[in-house]
DNA sequence: AATCGCTGCAACCGCGCGTCG
DNA sequence: TCGACGCGCGGTTGCAGCGAT
């Protein structure tokens, strides 16, 4: 026996949003808050929708100061360096982009910066490494360093303006982050132990 | 002009976790 | 203590738009 469906698939539309959908769930949001209750909110207002896809559309679209596409180099830096250390935690990442969403963050990466970084890759691979003798543990290093000792830098920049700010960071709680690859834990424990 | 393949984005799906009765 | 329920998250899919042929 399965999980029990969160809301009859039946009776529920799917695919884009109508203009309209989006200015009933919004200005019932904004009057009245989600109430808590997602599943609920669309048998609120009238909308034949699941009550997860409210709460994304709100999140991603709806949303007061969301910002759309045009990534800056700057916020390019901040993806690149959090992925490093932390992996695909697309709402951590988010919480350090404000306007941006985690899955925006996730489409950007997904289509854009990760072709870009392998472009990268490829091209400092073709730089370095004629001979093409490289093993795969090597490779994985030498990816680790295509991002760069700067990239480097900054990330531990931005983990100690995080510390400063908040000495209960998830920055300065171990225990709360995620297994990573021994190579990020290298990573960040150059980055602790200066 | 037609069609094919690629890209980027919006949305869905399923799972894990926390909360509540 | 346990099960049901809802939320949040990450992975994946579907499709529209666009350029190349």
């Amino acid at each position: 026996m399965g999980r029990a469906p969160c809301c009859d698939k039946a009776n529920v539309k799917k695919g884009p949003w109508s203009p309209e959908e989006d200015a009933r769930l919004k200005a019932y949001i904004e009057e009245h808050g989600t109430g808590g209750n997602w599943i609920a909110l669309p048998q609120k207002i009238g909308l034949k929708r699941c009550g997860k896809s409210c709460r994304l559309r709100w999140l991603n679209y709806l949303r007061p100061n969301i910002k759309h596409g045009g990534f800056s180099e700057e916020e390019d830096n901040i993806i690149c360096n959090l992925y490093i250390s932390i992996g695909s935690r697309w709402s951590i990442i988010a919480a350090q982009l404000p306007g941006r969403t985690d899955n925006d963050i996730k489409n950007y990466w997904n289509t854009r910066l990760k072709k870009k970084l392998l472009g990268r890759r490829k091209q400092s691979n073709i730089n370095r490494s004629p001979s093409g003798q490289s093993e795969d543990h090597l490779k994985d290093a030498e990816d680790a360093h295509a991002l760069s000792s700067s990239a480097l830098e900054r990330l531990q920049l931005h983990m100690q303006l995080q510390s400063l700010q908040n000495p209960f960071s998830f920055y300065n709680t171990p225990a709360l982050w995620p297994k990573l690859h021994p190579l990020q834990e290298k990573m960040i424990q150059t980055l602790l132990d200066p």
